[in-house]
DNA sequence: TGGCACCGAGGAATCGGTTCACCCAACGGC
DNA sequence: GCCGTTGGGTGAACCGATTCCTCGGTGCCA
């Protein structure tokens, strides 16, 4: 069917392991050689089978990315970008969703998916409560993370602590005292950057002596419905807050349609902040 | 290093083939058998290499999925579907980005880098015109599509046309008459969609008898800041419109930031459609 | 001039499954 | 009792690279 490696060696009169060196660019091998290997291969439109190359080198040149969601912004983004690199890379990218909600029983672990699989992983803020990471991390091998952090395990974050008491200290700033949360779920494995952000509005509220109101605590799933949903139940409270420190833009978002459904203004009537760096963030007039 | 077929195959008592055989499934295994080295297996931790198999069966067990963009809101949200189908499929997933606007020299050649390293792709809304994609289509593999069509390929679309004419005669049943629209941009490689919106635009618009101003038509390359840029010019002009059609959602976000910008009112002061269906439009205002 | 390091290249083992061809025993029909 | 089937299973030839070891030849240095 296809063209292989024997082709190759067969037309320019080398032996497969001369072919083998010279396209890939590997020393001890004469420059003419390597030229008349890779002008041929060309000719022949000869693609290297990356099965048997795998099998016989124990490197797969792929690496997995293991991520909790595909479609939100952060994720899709943070996607994006590592596409890129692996792309210029010419490495394979093998997508990866785990996720407690898909929770589908064919689905079948991670961990066992990944094996022999790729040479490594790119972690992107899994919670790290989750029973999964565990697996992925036994399996040692090179692993980098994005948005949550493991001992023995490079990652980069952002600090969701100082970028969660910037948010806060605004809205002081603006003279709030009354002032709320919208927070992913009062129960479930948490995000790094949720629990991050939590204590930076917490750090900013006991700086300023700034009351935090437990009353004022919502709920929003990080979605946008469920910031939606958490704003409406604040605003419907005997004292409802001045302004609102959404956990995630996305929620802010949906904050920002309660308010729209209330009659309110925001940044006038109820201030609304978010951390994210949404694209859209700014087209909203979130604070 | 890892456990093989050949291990299991010894501490069980058969050989390779029936291991084989008995982990796939296939027939002319005996049950006991078969539970007997399920069992081992299990007992070893074993996991079949995957280039192995590959190599020998010819088969890749996974799919690329091929796509313009990753971070846009349609992309996303198709990739995560595409993502659960195959990973209950138990089917590696090849993210693969193709794009004019990656055009960085290091970016390999899209097919090249496909062939023999997939058993199918999914291509997610290329450019009809893209080169790359003749590429791609002359792999000759299984292949299906979404958001675009050709011959002989299967895809699924929305029927774009019908979306537009529908959102058009939205607004001329408003009343409007100087509708002006937003669309991608002039001489680009123009996406499916783009073209059947446009036709679905220009269908309502002559059914109802209304006249296509071509000073109105604007464009926003598909992007919140190219949409409110488009929706800048049309409202400094001399007739500026009173209804605008945008051909994406995203574009349409853009158009309503300059609304604001130009402390109008979306709704009111201008109406504004957009095509797409995104999670977020209905939170904006968007007619 | 003898010894040594190095360069370009080939031979062949190896990676770990899959699958084809064949084999054996048991079984059923006539 | 003989023969054709069929279910269960084995052996070994692949699949297509990579890589270790080997080898002749050349240039360099003592």
């Amino acid at each position: 069917m296809g063209i292989t490696i024997r082709d190759v060696a067969e037309a320019s009169g080398v032996s497969t392991a001369t072919v083998s060196r010279a396209l890939r660019g590997l020393p001890n091998v004469d420059e003419r050689t390597r030229a008349r290997v890779q002008r041929i291969a060309a000719e022949l439109d000869y693609v290297i089978s990356p099965s048997a190359s795998r099998l016989a080198s124990g490197r797969t040149g792929s690496i997995a990315v293991v991520t909790p969601y595909i479609a939100r912004w952060f994720f899709s983004t943070v996607l994006s970008g590592v596409e890129g690199v692996l792309h210029t890379a010419d490495m394979d990218l093998l997508l990866t969703c785990i996720g407690d909600h898909s929770n589908s029983p064919q689905r079948s672990p991670v961990a066992a998916r990944l094996r022999r699989r790729v040479d490594g992983m790119l972690i992107i803020a899994v919670p790290p409560a989750d029973p999964q990471l565990q697996d992925l991390i036994a399996l040692d091998m090179p692993t980098s993370m994005i948005g949550l952090t493991t001992a023995g395990v490079p990652s980069v974050t952002i600090d969701d602590v100082a970028a969660a008491r910037l948010a806060t200290q605004h809205l002081i700033n603006l003279g709030h005292t009354r002032i709320g949360t919208i927070s992913g779920s009062p129960s479930q494995t948490p995000f790094t950057a949720e629990f991050d952000r939590e204590a930076g509005f917490a750090q900013a509220m006991s700086e300023a002596n700034v009351q935090v109101d437990p009353m004022l605590e919502a709920y929003g799933h990080f979605s946008i419905e469920g910031g939606e949903a958490a704003m409406t139940a604040l605003l419907t409270q005997a004292q409802p807050p001045t302004a609102v420190f959404a956990l995630s833009d996305e929620m802010a978002f949906g904050a920002l349609r309660a308010l729209r459904a209330h009659d309110l203004r925001p940044g006038k009537d109820v201030s609304v902040v978010g951390v994210d760096g949404h694209d859209m963030a700014e087209y909203l007039g979130l604070t």
